[in-house]
DNA sequence: ACATATTTTGAACGTTGTTCAAAACTAGGA
DNA sequence: TCCTAGTTTTGAACAACGTTCAAAATATGT
């Protein structure tokens, strides 16, 4: 019956906008399939009919997280010019800071993307892993400024670098485990170490000799 | 009785040791307290007369680790000179090496360290906190050489970026889930990371105008 | 040896995610 | 309208988890 799809489908929906309210409120461990179901206003065991499990359920707001994510990186980078090296870093800049932004606003969700993991034996599906992928394309573009002699695959993997390298550097700035780290003092820790890879990479094209000696 | 408090101090070593190999052969989530009460030779309720709980066993293999990844890094900067620049970034690059192989020799353990949240409500002991503050010294080091004129506040504000940035790009690189990256691209790319930190920071105290325009 | 304090024990409890036989419901034909 | 056959939903039951605590076992002091 083509009715029946159709609920399930809204209710799926519903499922999910009340997985990711759990999340953001109350942490991935704070996602209970009881509590679930008495917010969508179904059976425990109905959950299993929307969704094969709690992963799934999981990666699904992940999906919806790493939307939003592509919009805020989107529009940090909206408009903006590559003319000059100092426009492309000033990109970069800005896209690391888009992203410590996004993270401090969505925090809970935004550590679930890297806190999650499926249960013993699960592998991940497909449509997920090449989700992750598209957070590097806006630093791609930029890079590919700073650095035009280098080729695709180089810039590909240095792009993955210096996304990586801000991560952590918002992941463990975010960690209240430690000292929790002030917003003002954080923003600027990302600035100087997309500043001085820009730097790095500025030194390395004109030919200067400041790496002389690292083997570079 | 002090023979008691004797008997039970052995006992916990050799509870956090069984923690210690299960959490390593089977990650966090294969920490299970039946299976430790059987290899310890001891009743379930009884853990909780060596510990407090399951996160007071964490932390102690937590701190376990620490220790041997300081001494890991200890020996990476050991019988290092500072005399010139170069040398200072060799031995930042070296750190940085020391800790991407020690986390992929010690994958599950080094991932225990950031994966695991103390239960709602618990805080985090005094002595778990300053522990992880020791990983940063091996860096100010070399980093005090590359800025000679940056205070010592700007210095452990440095070190720290330089060391989460490090730690953000070996953490996603040993992500399987992602596509796992090479041993020898991984190396790579944390070296050339810390090598284009490194040059930036030259450039900067060398006042070349490389960073012209980026209002450094 | 007995009484008393201490220590250990493991069955029981409260929460999890997940399953599945049964109940409720739906659709189509007599 | 009523009956039957197929679907869908249900929630009690299950297994696995960390944790507790009355009772059993052991140790201590006189």
């Amino acid at each position: 019956m083509v009715k029946t799809t159709e609920r399930r489908e809204r209710q799926r929906e519903a499922l999910v906008l009340a997985a990711e309210r759990a999340i953001a409120e109350r942490g991935l461990s704070g996602l209970k399939a009881r509590e679930l179901a008495s917010e969508v206003g179904c059976a425990l065991g109905a959950i299993y009919n929307l969704v094969q499990d709690m992963d799934e359920l999981v990666l699904r707001v992940g999906s919806r997280t790493l939307a939003r994510l592509d919009a805020a990186l989107a529009q940090a980078t909206q408009g903006r010019r590559l003319d000059s090296t100092d426009e492309a870093s000033a990109q970069l800049v800005a896209v690391a800071q888009a992203y410590c932004a996004f993270a401090r606003g969505n925090l809970q969700l935004w550590r679930t993307l890297f806190e999650h993991r499926m249960a013993e034996g699960a592998i991940v599906p497909e449509w997920a892993i090449s989700e992750q992928m598209t957070m590097f394309r806006y630093i791609l573009a930029p890079l590919q400024r700073l650095q035009p002699q280098a080729g695709e695959a180089d810039l590909v993997l240095l792009s993955r670098t210096l996304f990586s390298a801000v991560h952590g550097v918002v992941m463990l700035g975010l960690e209240e485990k430690l000292v929790a780290v002030p917003q003002r003092e954080l923003d600027r820790q990302v600035e100087r170490l997309v500043e001085l890879v820009c730097v790095g990479l500025a030194s390395q094209v004109l030919g200067g000799d400041a790496g002389a000696g690292l083997g570079l």
